[in-house]
DNA sequence: TTCCTGTTGGTTTTT
DNA sequence: CCAACAGGAA
């Protein structure tokens, strides 16, 4: 269908002023199936054409969620249900959005424009952007990146003599932000939800935050939905408003909705309750930054008379693969259940290699690289999924050697480098003068002699008069309040700022940007810079104006910058891929490589630690997200040792390996090992747990019905003392330097000084 | 203001 | 072990 869409009566337009708005027309009459739904199996297509009413897709890892998703949108669109601009989509990730921007144009032949469809935080924006006034913003908002959040809460940890050592804004930032999540504004806390964080003033803080934000008429990601909430909840016409625009509403990755996003959808909802989330509980794995499994849970008992509907046809891997995933996975208590089945029988065992260290780990998969290289296989089918980022350099350094090119996936962002932050600060504070982080951010860069002695300075007039700084800046320049050489620069400054301000709209925004960036001396200063890198942060600067094109204004690019720019786009070039389980989330890949299935590392020892049971099965479906990337094959291995902070610890294997069903399973050990770990039990494993650190409370695991204890003593008959003569597996032969307990210092005869624990070596006599 | 040195802590990350 | 950061010295 190739239609072009008649104006939305409600576009932003005129909006407000337009009467009840009609449907887009009677549902055609379609002589026969529309083509795209063509294709797709039972399940997928009923879950396309149940349009009314609350509906629960789940949909299994590789069964066409997607699709799903796509053509239900086109469905609407194509039945008359409502125009584009009737239908709220919401992603998680800007890549999503776009991908279903463009599957759905492509399938309709509509254009995007005026389409309410984008991430949360990106929807929520824009409705925030028409209301601000409603909770006291103009609708000019700057949204703050967390770098800002961060450095305006070591502001406040300072003014309010808060030891920023005892307690880290890092850590105040994370409670803060998890409370946005759960959508708990201050008010609404009790004095003990903070406990004695920050000497029990949390609370306050947390308080002076969100006043702060409010003078600086900014936003972070959380109030974003927060502000949302109060909005709808506080202004029943506004909510009106919106239950008539949106007639539709489309969630992907429900399962990973927290609190916030959940009351944001159920206001909406409300009225029509045509809410349809498609959603997989199995890969919820973001537990740990508020997402909450529950809301996918309790969908049915939230929206009464729920369909819901199960995508249990899985088009991805083979059955091996998915039997091996599903055995895992249903050891979970809470999930809602499903099984994953495929047509495509046979295909090969999950492999599991039992390696003695992370070194012989990364050799091996190297040389299994290699070999499916040499079987023509494409690298960019090829992927390594880690548990943790530290993973990643063994294997970087073997690719390395190997020549065989790679790409590590989720790297820095584009507007993390500090040269893209400097230039959206100048332009922050040109669009919204308001904007203090922004200001401070470059007051003094490049160097202006505005140096903290002025600031200080400011800050203080600025906090007395309750005015932003750049006013402060402004009265500083008439009075003898600071020295005259700043006061020279201030006023020149400012006199720029203000120039600057005059040409937004009078000047095309990306000449505008060019202008700030030389006049201010920005560029001149990396151009004076022989650091090596200068030269590539000219050009990143040179990219950011090019990219600003796009954009109808500053305020829209601005925008863009903060909630959808995404990393410089990796070019389609033949690589392995490299990068950690959850970023992996939603690709797939012919090989997989699944290094480090260690206990404490996978699954990881703080989740345990710190989320008990929830942590482990959350752990669980990681490994299910990870085994399930696969389509023809999954490689996993474990490491007898692993070197962590640079100590070498002995390693249980996973307790995740004992279940993957056997009949899935091929396990080969490294001839060194002595045969299958799985098997028989470890035999160096056991030997040394640490009294703290990394493997510190490693449990006692059961293998194959049989309990084994972790040797907690330490083994006073293996004592070493400087002098002695030592044999290492790894290392060879050499001396003890220094022992402390179970510390040794060894130097080796051919590998150098090592710090080794005592259980890896044995006394040289006793060697073979 | 820059540079250096000592300390500290090290899971996962989007918007 | 190593990277990031804070605090002090030059």
């Amino acid at each position: 269908m190739t239609s072009s869409w008649k104006p939305d009566p409600l576009d932003d337009a005129g909006a407000e002023t337009t009467p009840e708005p009609a449907a887009p027309g009677p549902a055609p009459q379609l002589a026969r199936t529309p083509y795209y739904l063509e294709g797709l199996n039972p399940e997928q297509r009923s879950a396309v054409e149940a349009l009314d009413g609350p509906v629960l897709v789940l949909a299994g890892a590789g069964t066409g969620k997607t699709r799903v998703l796509t053509t239900r949108l086109a469905h609407l669109l194509t039945m008359r249900r409502a125009w584009p601009s009737q239908i709220l989509s919401v992603t998680f990730t800007n890549k999503a959005a776009r991908e279903m921007k463009e599957r759905v144009s492509a399938l309709t032949g509509a254009p995007v424009e005026g389409w309410w469809l984008g991430t949360f935080h990106a929807m929520a924006a824009r409705l925030l952007r028409r209301h601000a006034e409603l909770v006291g913003l103009k609708s000019n908002f700057t949204i703050l990146d967390s770098d800002d959040q961060l450095r305006l809460i070591k502001q406040l940890l300072e003014a309010e003599s808060i030891d920023a050592k005892r307690w880290p804004a890092r850590l105040i930032h994370g409670v803060i932000e998890r409370w946005k999540d759960k959508g708990l504004t201050p008010d609404r806390l009790k004095p003990d939800d903070a406990g004695d964080i920050a000497g029990g003033r949390l609370i306050d803080l947390y308080r002076a935050y969100q006043e702060r934000l409010r003078t600086l008429n900014a936003c972070d990601f959380g109030d974003l939905l927060l502000h949302n909430l109060a909005i709808l909840q506080d202004n029943a016409e506004v909510l009106t408003e919106y239950h008539r625009r949106f007639r539709y509403i489309l969630v992907d990755e429900y399962q990973d909705t927290n609190v916030a996003q959940y009351l944001w959808l159920r206001l909406l909802a409300q009225g029509h309750k045509n809410l349809c989330c498609v959603g997989d509980d199995d890969q919820s794995i973001y537990g740990w930054r508020g997402a909450e499994v529950g809301n996918i849970l309790r969908f049915e008992t939230d929206f009464p008379g729920a369909k819901v509907i199960r995508l249990e046809r899985n088009y991805r891997s083979t059955d091996r693969i998915l039997g091996a995933a599903s055995g895992l996975i249903a050891q979970n208590r809470g999930r809602l259940g499903k099984t994953l089945f495929t047509e495509s029988a046979g295909g090969e065992h999950v492999l599991v290699r039992n390696v003695w260290d992370g070194e012989e780990e990364a050799r091996w998969v190297g040389d299994e690289i290699e070999s499916l290289q040499r079987q023509k296989t494409r690298l960019s089918e090829i992927a390594i999924l880690v548990r943790a980022g530290f993973q990643m350099r063994e294997f970087e350094e073997r690719l390395l050697t190997l020549g065989i090119p790679y790409r590590v996936v989720g790297g820095p962002r584009f507007y993390e480098r500090v040269e893209i932050r400097d230039a959206l600060a100048y332009l922050r504070v040109i669009a919204q003068p308001d904007d203090d982080l922004a200001f401070e951010r470059i007051v003094n860069t490049p160097r202006r002699g505005l140096g903290a002695a002025t600031l200080k300075t400011l800050h203080q007039l600025a906090r007395g008069t309750r005015v932003p700084l750049t006013e402060a800046a402004l009265r500083v320049v008439d009075t003898d309040e600071v020295g005259t050489r700043a006061r020279n620069s201030l006023r020149t400054l400012m006199g720029d700022f203000q120039r600057w301000r005059d040409m937004i709209g009078r000047v095309p925004h990306p000449e505008l940007a060019r202008i700030v960036l030389d006049e201010s001396g920005y560029t001149a200063m990396w151009q004076n810079e022989k650091s090596p890198d200068a030269a590539g942060r000219l050009e990143n600067l040179k990219e950011l104006v090019a990219a600003m094109e796009e954009f109808e204004n500053l305020q829209g690019f601005l925008e863009h910058v903060s909630l959808v720019m995404e990393n410089t786009a990796t070019p389609g070039a033949d690589m392995v891929n490299l990068m950690t389980l959850h970023s992996a989330k939603g690709l797939e890949f012919e090989h997989v490589f699944l290094p480090g299935w260690e206990e404490g590392l996978f699954p990881h020892q703080r989740a345990l630690d710190e989320t008990g049971i929830a942590g482990l099965e959350e752990e669980r479906r990681l490994a299910y997200v990870g085994l399930t990337r696969a389509k023809l094959r999954a490689y996993i291995s474990a490491a007898a040792n692993r070197r962590i902070h640079g100590l070498w610890q002995a390693a249980l294997p996973s307790r995740f390996l004992d279940e993957l069903p056997e009949e899935h399973v091929e396990v080969r050990a490294d001839p060194g090992l002595g045969g299958d770990l799985r098997e028989t039990g470890p035999s160096f494993a056991f030997q040394t747990p640490r009294q703290s650190g990394f493997m510190a409370r490693s449990r006692p695991v059961t293998l194959d019905g049989v309990a084994y204890a972790v040797a907690e003593r330490p083994r006073p008959d293996k004592a070493f003392a400087a002098g002695d003569r030592v044999f290492h597996r790894k290392f060879g032969y050499g001396t003890v330097r220094t022992a402390d307990n179970d510390k040794l210092t060894i130097g080796f005869d051919h590998a150098g000084e090592k710090k080794v624990m005592d259980s890896f070596v044995v006394p040289a006599d006793q060697a073979g």
